[in-house]
DNA sequence: GTCTTTTTTTAGTGATGGCTATATAATGGT
DNA sequence: ACCATTATATAGCCATCACTAAAAAAAGAC
């Protein structure tokens, strides 16, 4: 059953990758109508909005395009044996991602639009809650570690994931720099240098300790 | 010696700092002329152009003047008796800096340009080249702690100034995100765990070692 | 007081931003 | 063939962008 009217006479998944391309080297404010639709294929504004809606609304399906692919490969690297390796191959995983050859370096997610400016709060909005995922699903993987028993009960799960995470926002803005990816991943050893010492320090208690001069 | 013409009747500095702080919320490009003039003090266009010449000329006077200003309080932090105690206060002293209640919160040195866009070449790539100053002080202070044996000689130097200059970065995001001080000071504390594996762990000599199966 | 110098005030400029009104073209349904 | 539907092409909308021309105002020099 094909569709009733004219059919569109180009790619709108195509489109959108390209546009999403655009997003991700330039930003949210960066990117103009002008150059998202050259880079979609030459399409006319009034094609493109009704295909897309809006500039906004364009920018979150870019977004969640990339955050589905992107997600998808560090997902694929957390989901080793242990929760150590996990996270390895999550870092690893960043710094070869934020470095692929061709296109702009870093993340869309990290990048995209973190500044707060006239036009671009639901942009910006939209990015700062994918990027909350990611402490998320770090600690989520690190607690089914501390179930399988391959890290240790009573390790700070939370302000480990907390950390990694900071990583990984660390590492977009240095690939954005042009880091090497050489470089990247020794920073994601270096990170890794801390888990043993992470895991076997106790989880600060609800109560804060003692104080020798509470003043 | 008064200057010869009608004397200005703004205080240039405290017209920088105003245009600073919305460099800081809004990044270059997100700052509109009104809302610097406004913030400024209602001066009018040519007041300003006469006083700083451009957006451009302005913004790159008022990373300047942040990277003073923050610069002198990091600089404090790493002149810590030993190159460890440094880099931890380094970190903390980000947290906390990063977290200054009233005003944006983050770095303006490491949020204020990262995408490149139609007309922030020039800010973008001031940014950038102040930001690689950032593993460059840290390195020289953890060289320090080598020549004063608080760092065992063969140290890893350079990718522990990367990586910790790395987390500071992650943290300007984090920050900006919302993240609270006692998070991003967990943040600083996870990353100091890795100091003692990193210090003993020798530096990669400069030949590749031999693969077992070079493929 | 008049001249010179510099800043201010007022009112713009051209370029570009995201977006849209109108008319025309291409399809399926009947 | 004719209609309903959807997409296209053409041409522009208005707001905002960074920036400026022209003239009036405020100071020192003489």
């Amino acid at each position: 059953m094909a569709p009733r009217g004219r059919p569109r006479s180009f790619d709108r998944e195509q489109a959108l990758r390209s546009a999403m391309e655009v997003f991700f080297a330039r930003g949210y404010d960066g990117a103009t109508l002008d150059e998202l639709l050259t880079a979609m294929g030459d399409i006319a504004p009034p094609s493109f909005y009704s295909a897309f809606g809006s500039k906004d609304r364009l920018f979150r399906e870019a977004a969640d395009l990339y955050y589905t692919t992107m997600g998808g490969v560090m997902r694929a690297a957390l989901d080793a044996p242990t929760a150590r390796e996990g996270v390895a191959r999550l870092l690893h995983a960043a710094a070869e991602q934020f470095c692929r050859g061709d296109g702009p370096r870093g993340c869309l997610i990290i990048l995209g639009a973190l500044n707060s400016t006239r036009g671009n709060q639901d942009a910006h909005d939209y990015l700062r809650s994918l990027r909350q995922e990611g402490p998320e699903v770090i600690r989520a993987r690190i607690t089914r570690g501390v179930s399988d028993a391959d890290v240790p009960a009573g390790a700070p799960v939370s302000e480990m994931a907390s950390f990694y995470s900071t990583v990984v926002q660390g590492l977009a803005v240095r690939a954005r720099d042009g880091a090497s990816r050489q470089a990247l991943t020794a920073v994601a050893d270096a990170a890794m240098a801390a888990w043993d010492p992470l895991v076997s320090r106790p989880r600060r208690s609800r109560r804060a300790p003692a104080r020798s001069k509470p003043r």
